[in-house]
DNA sequence: TCATCTCTCACATTTGAATCGA
DNA sequence: ATCGATTCAAATGTGAGAGATG
């Protein structure tokens, strides 16, 4: 399904179920009175979001076969400002890791100094370091993905009210396949972001910037992933009485396939299935939530997996090999009057805001390419840590020429500085 | 046919939560 | 109720080998 936008109509998403106990996320637009173009589709976990009409289910319903699960709306002319109860019974553990999460925070928080413009509106805030805890995991988690159209055509395009603050920032679309992995390491990117008063910090900032001066790159495996560095933000300037649901979406941001020639990244043909689209998106497991709780907490989205399984049904993120792949944070208000059901869709209407920090940007591999990246991870992944032997890795010694070696050793201590390493091995927690 | 590229899987290791007993 | 030891699931990158591609 490609978007297809006309006019100044604003797009819209709904979030809803489907027959396959993956609801899905549908982002697209009305064009005419019974007409729905389509931006994207994700499946997504169940009960999280609230619900709207259902005035084009029955048309998709004959697209999909035996798949209800778009669920589309006008949107509303006013979000209401009110919120319902709680729409769900478990709640964020907000206590049990204060300690650990204020203290990444406060190493964190001096890598959010360099506030910079947003292509959007420019942000001097620097939302102020308040004790914070991880959103821990307390929801049943059901998982959830699906397919989209590309980001570069559906989330795009004059009078859109799906925003997205960064959605072609010069540094990236620009980048030549070949110069991918940020090498001009002076330019800084942007910590925070700021649009209609909402400001998103990229909190793990500095070991973005790390990675994506290598080229970032993240493994894809059947059974699913972990990203590494996962998406960390601090919210600021939501209504602290409104219902939020937040999703993460990795959209395709490049049209070539690529493949890695000794030392950089190559264009190698055009992208595959781009043409048909292909999104991915993944709600918080905390989604909703009221908008002083997203405030109080980082926002963490560690449990995300990505998998190159296109028959994947345990809702990992799905993506294609070799290709360049960007995070998007959708920060969704949830309309108040209904409570959410899996078979009711929340409408992703104007006052929803997307922001997109360039430097998370990353090369989806089944197997790593660049060996400064395995170092990065090894060195930084808590969970790698049985590789670190101070750069005497004896397997890495082996598959590594000595001349190559050392000269990597040495920009990879320089890269994983102490704090930096305590930092992310405390972000895991 | 062959070389290269890409992917899959088993493996060793670490982490952290859960469990159990003192 | 607390603490330490143990167990186990889930996480990591490695490397061999299989399959796909040109």
């Amino acid at each position: 399904m490609r978007a297809q936008r006309r006019g100044s109509r604003p797009p819209f998403a709904s979030l809803c179920s489907c027959s396959r106990n993956l609801p899905r996320v549908v982002l697209g637009a009305k064009t005419t009175r019974n007409s729905w173009s389509f931006a994207a589709d994700v499946t997504v976990t169940p009960c999280l979001f609230d619900t709207r009409s259902t005035e084009v289910t029955h048309a998709l319903e004959e697209e999909e076969g035996n798949l209800p699960y778009v669920l589309l709306t006008d949107p509303p002319s006013s979000v209401p400002t009110s919120h319902p109860s709680r729409l769900t019974t478990e709640r964020p553990n907000f206590t049990t890791d204060t300690i650990l999460e204020s203290q990444a925070i406060s190493m964190a928080s001096n890598e959010c100094t360099s506030t910079l413009s947003s292509p959007v509106e420019g942000s001097p805030a620097k939302p102020p370091v308040t004790p914070s805890s991880i959103l821990e995991e307390t929801f049943g988690h059901s998982p959830a993905t699906s397919q989209m159209a590309p980001a570069s055509d559906s989330l795009k395009g004059p009078g859109t009210s799906l925003i997205s603050i960064s959605d072609s920032p010069p540094w990236v679309s620009t980048l030549p396949s070949s110069t991918f992995g940020c090498p001009d390491s002076g330019k800084d990117f942007p910590t925070v972001l700021t649009f209609k008063g909402v400001t998103v910090t990229l909190e793990n900032n500095s070991i973005w910037k790390q990675f994506c001066e290598c080229g970032t790159e993240m493994i894809l495996t059947k059974q699913g992933r972990r990203m590494f560095p996962y998406c960390r933000y601090r919210l600021s300037g939501l209504d602290p009485d409104r219902m939020y649901s937040l999703v993460l979406s990795i959209v395709p941001s490049g049209q070539y396939r690529y493949r890695w020639n000794t030392s950089k990244w190559e264009a190698h043909g055009p992208a595959e299935h781009q043409s048909q689209g292909l999104i991915r998106a993944f709600p918080h497991h905390y989604s909703p939530c009221l908008g002083s709780e997203w405030m109080s907490c980082l926002v963490s989205f560690y449990k995300l997996k990505l998998t190159n399984y296109f028959q994947d049904q345990e809702g990992h993120m799905i993506l294609h090999s070799m290709h360049r792949y960007i995070p998007r944070l959708h920060i969704i208000p949830v309309l108040d009057g209904e409570a959410p059901t899996p078979d009711k869709p929340v409408v992703m209407g104007p006052e929803s805001i997307t922001f997109t920090f360039p430097q998370t940007e990353f090369m989806a591999v089944t197997t790593y390419q660049n060996f400064r990246i395995t170092q990065l991870k090894i060195n930084h992944n808590p969970f790698a840590k049985g590789f670190r032997e101070d750069g005497n890795n004896p397997r890495l010694n082996r598959i590594l020429p000595l001349p190559v070696k050392m000269e990597t050793q040495t920009e990879v201590l320089k890269l994983a500085e102490p704090s930096e390493q305590q930092e992310e091995v405390m972000d895991l927690r």
